[in-house]
DNA sequence: GCAATTTTGTACCCATAGGTCAAGAAAGGA
DNA sequence: TCCTTTCTTGACCTATGGGTACAAAATTGC
């Protein structure tokens, strides 16, 4: 009983998470958020009970998906050192300088609201973990089929994957053009 | 003629960065700022003529201070390595949960404004720029020295630690603990 | 001392952020 | 059919953001 949604949450979660994604939590307002997912302003506060909590589901949307991409990539065919360059070459979109200035939406809320957000930087930083898992368990495959080094610590090579991975988000973020996250990626893969 | 100022706007502008690094651009309100640099509004505003002109002042006026800071400490005596070891740690402050908080100024700038606000993104670029070069400068002569292998392009290795940088900033500002960051500093000076 | 000039503090202003609510529309049940 | 329930819309509300206006205060030249 009672009349059906004209909207699905899900597809909701979907858009806000790319315009959050784009402008960040504080800059994205609540009259963008029902102008771009096309609902009146009661029916989305009546499914998202605050602009917090929507953020807190785009996030998650957001990191599910990155991790799923993440490990798809990692786990095909192939020398781990080309898996993991692939990765990173898509992570960074070091193709399309649009999507590029993007950046990672962990990272951008990470920074934007680590200090002051907590339940926001805890989401942050379960994405985190779990890219470093995904790394780690690649490196550590690697390691054991010859084609890394096994003279550092997997653990340390997955922290400092990751690390990069933040970084090249940041430059990418900050619009400039692909030559330093090429060049560091190139540095990484020749060194470990 | 006229009345003397009442306020320094150079320590304005320094209390100014401190607000803005902990808590954003958007996040720090007028109100904040008059109240942390005890000053009346319309003197403020007398002064810098907006919020966004004391941002960018402030943004300035801190990576004029990290440069000098870096440079100073990869200047020092001794090994290659230990100097780039102390820069790292320094910047990433290890040792000091509280600061390690507060990320890069830059960083947060580029991740919070990168998308929309081009001034205040061509400043964390060219922070970002200075702080490359400086270590571009470092990795070259550990490589003249010997103490560096010669087997990568010192360009290469000075985008791969400003990449670095830049991600043990956000993983700082995430509130990880010190050890990835850790891990990653081990694992970069192993390598390079 | 007075005029001219500059700074200061505070009251005020407008637009927007984030959110609520009342009134109506679509569905099912009796 | 009409009653109940759930959803939708958009007008409305309050607080705050970012900024201005202006009167009072401080300084200097004459």
């Amino acid at each position: 009983m009672g009349r059906h949604k004209e909207f699905d949450p899900q597809d909701a979660v979907a858009s806000a998470s790319l315009l959050f994604w784009r402008k960040g939590y504080r800059a994205t307002t609540p009259n963008e958020l029902v102008a771009e997912l096309g609902v009146g302003k009661g029916s989305l506060y009546n499914v998202f009970s605050s602009k917090h909590a929507l953020f807190e589901q785009s996030l998650r949307h957001y990191g599910d998906a990155r991790i799923v991409g993440l490990k798809s990539v990692l786990a095909g065919p192939g020398p781990v050192k080309v898996r993991l360059q692939a990765a990173l070459e898509r992570i960074a979109s070091i193709d399309d300088a649009e999507k590029r200035r993007r950046g990672c939406m962990a990272v951008n809320t990470a920074t934007e609201l680590g200090a002051e957000d907590d339940p926001a930087a805890a989401i942050a930083r379960s994405v985190f973990e779990r890219m470093e898992h995904a790394l780690l368990v690649v490196v550590e495959e690697g390691q054991q089929s010859g084609e890394l080094s096994k003279n550092l610590d997997a653990g340390e090579i997955a922290s400092l994957l990751l690390i990069s991975i933040m970084g090249m988000s940041v430059s990418a973020r900050a619009a400039d053009d692909a030559a330093r996250i090429q060049k560091a990626i190139r540095a990484l893969l020749l060194l470990i």
